[in-house]
DNA sequence: CTGTAGATC
DNA sequence: GATCTACAG
């Protein structure tokens, strides 16, 4: 009986064992496989002017509490985060990460701009908790709705289809925060008189990089007509894109302001 | 897709 | 204030 007991126990202390390794071994295993998981771009993250870095776990914000708002949002968007999936959108909130606080969306209210998204919600469809993660308010920029939803959202589109195309990209996008920028709300939330979108294709051989900087108005021009150097924006920000990169071959890409490897369909 | 506003509890 | 539905480019 004794003999009987133990064997019992044995089995017993084998099978939680058991669940505890495979446990385990899921955990990790659907945090790994599961694409949608760090692609808060670890690698190409680019410089900060105000050393406040929030890193979520489908972007990476570097906010700058003066304009209430980030310099810049980095993200990794490969061919496979691009659904089609129909979630309903979340309210937005604060970020818990910005111990100054972003801004609360109550500035945006009645004010005459939208809250536009800096990481796109239909680039993080991939799942419902990466969709959600970009209604954070450090995610948010004031943009008139003509902008938003005109040549700002044909971007953000053309971006997704090359994100298909070319598989795998690196995307930075922010307003160009300067002194004297008209404010909204009690918070004095920033309103950018330019946005700049920068994408890296880090692909050999062609590694390749596209900037875009566009004035925050209403336009109905093609979108090739608004590519600049990374140079510019740099200049124009104080931000340092890609420091990560082997310096000649930054220098090659962001001096370039040709888009002659780049799709326009 | 990108968004907002009004009604309701 | 949260939630639902309707609507606009």
């Amino acid at each position: 009986m004794r003999n009987r007991k133990f064997i019992y126990t044995l089995i017993s202390v084998a099978f939680a064992v058991g669940f505890y390794i495979y446990d385990n071994y899921y955990a990790a295993d659907t945090s790994n496989t599961n694409s949608a998981q760090n692609t808060s771009t670890s690698a190409f993250l680019p410089s900060s002017t105000t050393g406040v870095i929030a890193r979520h776990n489908f972007y990476t914000v570097s906010y700058n509490e003066n304009f209430e708002q980030a310099e810049w949002v980095a993200y990794e968007l490969e061919s496979s985060h691009i659904k089609s999936a129909n979630f309903k959108r979340p309210y937005f909130v604060e970020d818990p990460q910005i111990s100054t606080k972003s801004a609360s969306y109550r500035n945006y209210k009645n004010s005459g701009y939208n809250k536009g998204h800096l990481c796109p919600a239909g680039d993080r469809k991939f799942s419902k908790e990466a969709f959600d993660e970009t209604f954070l308010m450090s995610n948010v920029t004031p943009q008139i709705y003509e902008f938003n939803g005109g040549i700002w959202n044909r971007l953000e589109q053309k971006t997704r289809y090359w994100a298909k195309k070319y598989k795998k990209l690196y995307v930075v996008t922010g307003g160009v925060l300067e002194p004297n920028l008209k404010t909204i709300g009690s918070e004095n939330v920033a309103v950018p008189n330019y946005f700049y979108k920068i994408i890296l294709d880090y692909q050999e051989p062609e590694i390749k990089a596209i900037a875009f900087l566009m004035p925050h108005k209403k336009s109905e021009k093609a979108l090739y007509k608004y590519v600049v150097s990374i140079d510019e924006i740099e200049k124009l920000t104080g931000i340092d894109f890609f420091p990560e990169l082997d310096d000649s071959l930054e220098d090659k890409l962001e001096k370039s302001n040709s888009y002659a490897n780049w799709s326009f369909r």
